[in-house]
DNA sequence: TAGGCCATCTGGTCCT
DNA sequence: AGGACCAGATGGCCTA
């Protein structure tokens, strides 16, 4: 919705059409929708036009009943205090009137929120005009990026992209991990914990801490699942035609790897492989496992950024590495300079020294 | 049809 | 007094 409700909308529509008000601005179908719902909450105002002052009046023999219930007592009187004004035209006009103007900031608060988390959308991984994330998951899988980028600056070494994806999908519910998955072009079943502790196996140090960090922490208080859960169970929950399933019974018998009580991360971790999708991956597999199924980014000379100097060549790993077509991870399209600036700047870090 | 997600309205509270 | 912010309520849309 682009729509902005002006004030000079709100003070030029007279109470007395306020159930008219919003056709003046049609377009969108939110826009309808909220012509609709304002024209039919007006409606209800538009009752009270008609018999405003009885409508009024009834509220106030309302309380006095309510008084009349509290004291049970007609003698006691009715009220304390100020006696409640009576609701004159004049006032009823000047209260929509308040109302309307209060209604329009409050939407436009909320739109400039939505374009907020429109512009989060736009800068977390798996980022699509047509599949949008939604409010919640948004700022899920915001959260775990930022904690997956800062334990890399942390720790000056790169994970595999397994890792990396399994920090990003914590808390996400299922539908979501399997979008991120299918962004990234991975099979969830390689996120199921068997695989996951095999991957570790396979891992340089640095790329098992990371996974270590992954399963380390969970999300508390979330609702009802697929929410907040610190196993991965639910990303196996994939879809048939989605992924292959030859591994099938294998993965539905899959034990919980995580701990689940440790609340030493509320967020997800997400791989530095989005931003700007310019990080460059090449796919050399090296064990069966990596053949099956491992994508395992290598992230290039991203040690020494964070750590101490001279400890860069750890990143110089021999960690099997896959060539992600990232246009495929994230669309570019709507990014703005600034936007690309921090592209720029990420793949610096991770490209650089 | 139930549940999830969303936009909007609304009244309350706090701040300027 | 008026605006910002918040949370609850409500109803529409969509999907499994």
């Amino acid at each position: 919705m682009t729509k902005s409700y002006t004030e000079e909308t709100m003070m030029s529509s007279d109470p007395q059409e306020s159930a008219t008000w919003t056709d003046e601005c049609p377009g969108s179908q939110d826009e309808q929708d909220t012509e609709k719902k304002n024209g039919a909450l007006d409606s209800m105002h538009g009752d009270l036009d008609e018999d405003e002052e009885d409508g009024f009046n009834r509220l106030d023999e309302d309380d006095d009943e309510e008084d009349e219930e509290e004291e049970g007592d007609d003698q006691k009187p009715k009220r304390r205090g100020p006696k409640k004004k009576k609701m004159t035209k004049a006032r009823m006009q000047r209260f929509k009137m308040r109302r309307q103007k209060a209604n329009a900031r409050e939407r436009n608060r909320m739109h400039g929120l939505n374009d907020a988390l429109e512009s989060l959308r736009k800068v977390v991984p798996c980022y699509s005009k047509t599949q949008k994330l939604s409010k919640i998951e948004t700022l899920r899988l915001a959260k775990n990026y930022i904690w997956a980028l800062s334990e890399i600056l942390r720790s000056g070494k790169s994970p595999d992209l397994m890792s990396f994806v399994q920090a990003l999908c914590k808390g996400l519910s299922q539908p979501t991990t399997n979008l991120v998955a299918g962004c990234l072009q991975l099979n969830p079943r390689t996120f199921l914990p068997e695989q996951t502790q095999e991957i570790q196996s396979h891992m340089q140090p640095a790329s098992a801490s990371f996974a270590a960090h992954t399963y380390s922490y969970q999300t508390p208080g979330l609702p009802s699942p697929p929410y907040g859960t610190m196993d991965s169970s639910h990303i196996f929950h994939v879809k048939p035609h989605s992924y292959g399933s030859a591994l099938e019974p294998f993965f539905e018998t899959a034990l919980p790897l995580t701990d689940c009580t440790s609340p030493s991360f509320d967020g997800p971790l997400s791989p530095p492989l989005s931003v700007n999708g310019n990080f460059s991956f090449k796919h050399e597999p090296s064990s069966e496992f990596e053949k099956n199924y491992a994508f395992t980014m290598h992230y290039q000379a991203a040690a020494g950024l964070a750590g101490p100097p001279g400890h860069a060549p750890l990143y110089a790993s021999s960690a099997p590495r896959c060539e992600i077509p990232m246009e495929n991870i994230m669309s570019y399209e709507g990014h703005t300079h600034h936007e690309r600036v921090m592209n720029a700047q990420l793949n610096a870090i991770f490209h650089d020294s």
